[in-house]
DNA sequence: ACTAGTATACTAGTATACTAGTATGATTTG
DNA sequence: CAAATCATACTAGTATACTAGTATACTAGT
């Protein structure tokens, strides 16, 4: 992935997201265009700029003349965004079981066998990027790089949900043999098992009452809840 | 839909979108800033707001120090929007054969209704309007706003060529009849048959001969080939 | 008439100032 | 002591100024 800073505005927002995928901007705080733009040394256009696209993409709240905030994470909008990668996703692989070549599945063969590196090494954030890598890699080798990347826009929830979850419930054996067996269904052109390895990977792990009690106050309906008291 | 002005924002995103999706801003034109801010009577501030907004969504192209200009139609875009369209239709398809109601049912058929009566004044824009509407109204009645605002963020291209076609090619009554079946095949409760009659309806009239060759340089590749020589 | 150099006028990106709404703390009143 | 009022300090939205890159027009030399 290339890290170059880009425009100001890319910068701003590429480092406010990822603090906000990574919880280090935690759901509910407060966080200002000042704040941000004197933190990162830019003026308030491009962190204005910044804003705009991450509210959005519901990741901040903005409150007119008020303030604004990271977003609680709302249950509906994972599960829509889940609905949603579920479906693209089945599509995509039904292109890929018809035109992947050796040399595609080889690539992603390899980022399955660095997963597995990682693994060994408990190394949480490293595994998210590759898990990400596996799926983009497959949109991208279809022709869908659009579509990935329009889809990322509302994963935002989800994958703030997703990454507290394999905090608490860290079962990355299990993501390695899903990978490893969608491969082996495209590899075979199989669709059908290779679509229904997929529904299965996708709808796993999404036990939520867990997390809610560990941190209630990360969540919509939790919160909402608890301040109606 | 209502049409009240938001910010400035809003008001000059909407706007300058219209007018490109409804060719008055034709592909390839130069549009600025300043002009646009000095037609529609706001600041550059918004005015720019608003075109970083239409870059993300490839209706503009944004030359840093030298000018912005209408995209010109990319049939690769065209292409991956209607497989995008197409999966996640056929995705509420099978919500909506499994939950819709007698009211979601006679909400459809309303639209239909007057998709008839507005055929019969060849009435394009009202036909245009009504036809986002009853897909829209699908998406909503089965709980995926959110997926239907995304997409349409990636429609663009499609949906200029599509009305460029329908220009060419008025054929409202065979839509209005599938968007007839469709219904039916939701009321009967028949997913095998409704996802068959959306993938007709969405794969429909998708010839692109005549278009460029009435209107080349509308197209990339197309205004490309011929700077070439 | 052509070319190279220079000046000027345009653009988008960014910085900063202004405005109006809201929240909070201080002061006054009952 | 509590409630109401006022003043101040914050915020986001918008307007405007500044900067740097690019295009075009003008001028001088050959």
């Amino acid at each position: 992935m290339v890290t170059q800073r880009g425009s100001n505005r890319d910068y701003v927002y590429n480092t406010v997201k990822d603090s906000i995928l990574n919880m280090r901007l935690k759901p509910g705080m407060l966080i200002s265009e000042k704040e941000i733009s004197e933190r990162l040394q830019v003026s308030r256009t491009p962190t204005r700029e910044a804003f705009i696209k991450l509210a959005e993409e519901e990741l901040i709240v903005i409150y007119p003349q008020k303030g604004s905030f990271v977003s609680l994470i709302d249950m509906a909008q994972v599960e829509e965004a889940r609905f949603v990668r579920e479906n693209m996703e089945v599509a995509v692989l039904n292109i890929a079981c018809r035109s992947f070549s050796e040399k595609d599945l080889l690539d992603l063969e390899a980022l399955i066998s660095q997963q597995v590196i990682y693994a060994g090494h408990d190394s949480y954030e490293k595994m998210h990027e590759l898990d990400e890598e596996f799926h983009r890699a497959i949109f991208y080798k279809c022709g869908k790089a659009r579509t990935w990347n329009v889809i990322q826009q509302m994963l935002g929830h989800y994958k703030r949900f997703r990454n507290l979850l394999l905090e608490v419930y860290f079962d990355w054996e299990t993501i390695i043999l899903q990978h490893t067996r969608i491969v082996e269904y495209i590899r075979r052109r199989d669709f059908e098992m290779a679509e229904r390895e997929l529904r299965i990977h996708v709808k796993s792990r999404f036990e939520k009452d867990e997390l809610l009690k560990k941190y209630p106050n990360y969540f919509k309906e939790s919160a909402e809840r608890s301040m109606q008291l």
